[in-house]
DNA sequence: GGGGACTTACTGAGCGTTCGCTCAACGTAG
DNA sequence: CTACGTTGAGCGAACGCTCAGTAAGTCCCC
């Protein structure tokens, strides 16, 4: 019944930094926007369709319905944010310290990039049950990657927590929280964001490098490592 | 026009621990279980009303109207949490180390202990402006104690972070997060889960002996170290 | 290359239901 | 007799969603 929503270009080898503007049909781009600024249950069909310019039946010509819509964003969002984490991991071979390193960049990076999308998950609640556990069987998929990992690490040496579970939990739930709070026009770019959040992660998971002060990331860096916010432009 | 809610035990000197029954006004208690399940739109007067076994004017009896429900709910939360983690803060002293340990270990025990209230945070949004104000004030207000903390103990060659705002922000988020996965009749107690994030809190701040892997808790523990299961008991 | 068949994208009107909230009236305890 | 807590009934508005209908485009057959 409904035409295939279109979907983000989906980033092939390497790309896994790179972001355009976000490209989602204008029906699903205002949805966003609603959900982002009420809540589900808090935006009306009405509403969507005001901010659209068309009449509500024009909605419901595209998408099946109202929770269609919820449950399209965030699939589209949690497939994005995992193909990216797994080309970053896939980019950093076997090294289990850059595999983590490139993986929660790659997941803070979209938290900042794709804020509006990546907000949406504190409305997994109003999915029906049967999207709920695509997403989140999704969502357990990125974490038990995370986890491969670090417990790998942890067999190396590299990373000393005795409790890789309960800190890989915690490491995603403070990179998720960054779309919490991130902000474009804020004093930190994304990139910025995402090499804090590397080092603050590596903390985490007792990864000694990070607590000496002097961590070296084992990957190339976009920006030079000053911390201030000169390097700032509204154009980047 | 209302009656006075019901206020939770407040923790007096010491206290701060101690978790008995929840004790709300039942309007209050069926309104956050209804609000935990559907969110604030999600939740109909109706359906809040029919929980607590009453009319819907009842209600309005009690409390001006929906969104007054919303809101003692989130600032009797916000209040609860600040005096546990300041009576945790004072009894620590002035040592930076212990008292950071006390707070993380506070909110945490209430982020468990109170998950059905903790949980409602994810709310401010559908909280009435001058609500919200007040409301992140106080959450502001608990992010500066913290912060205060980490900076002494950043002064002190304690923590070695070289980013303490982020550092806190990030352990505010991942012990706010525990309201979101713990679960009662989980494999872990709170006070368990407590004591993993002040170890998990500390390698985010950079504190060497978290990552050393033989941090020593600079308090007292209520339970023994012992990291399985075994000691669980439904009955508490 | 003209014309019927079909598709796409959309509209105006309105369905039945539920929403937050209110009012006048009522029993009961002190 | 009064104040408290509650009730049945119902207000106007908004809700998600659906219907029949239509302009414009595409297709293929003859």
């Amino acid at each position: 019944m409904n035409t295939a929503p279109s979907q983000e270009t989906t980033p092939s080898a390497g790309h896994w930094r790179s972001y355009g503007p976000l490209d989602l049909h204008p029906i699903l781009m205002h949805a966003m926007r609603a959900f982002n600024e009420h809540g589900y249950h808090g935006t009306s069909v009405r509403d969507i369709a005001g901010r659209v310019g068309v009449t509500v039946p024009a909605l419901y010509y595209h998408y099946e319905n109202k929770q269609a819509l919820l449950a399209t964003l965030l699939e589209t969002s949690i497939k994005d944010v995992l193909d990216r984490c797994r080309a970053a991991a896939r980019e950093a071979g076997d090294d289990p310290l850059a595999r983590f390193c490139g993986m929660v960049e790659s997941i803070v990076l979209y938290m900042a990039h794709r804020r509006q999308l990546a907000f949406l998950d504190t409305e997994i609640r109003s999915l029906e049950p049967q999207n709920r556990a695509r997403y989140v069987a999704l969502r357990d998929y990125l974490e038990h990657m995370l986890l491969d990992t670090v417990e790998e690490g942890r067999a190396q040496g590299v990373f000393t927590t005795p409790i890789p579970a309960d800190a890989v939990r915690s490491v995603l739930v403070m990179c998720q929280g960054v779309a919490n709070w991130f902000r474009e026009d804020g004093p930190l770019t994304a990139e910025e964001v995402a090499e804090r959040h590397v080092l603050l992660s590596l903390g985490t998971v007792g990864h000694p490098a990070a607590v000496a002060g002097d961590v070296v990331l084992p990957f190339p860096r976009r920006t030079p490592p000053g911390r201030g916010a000169a390097s700032r432009g509204s154009s980047g």
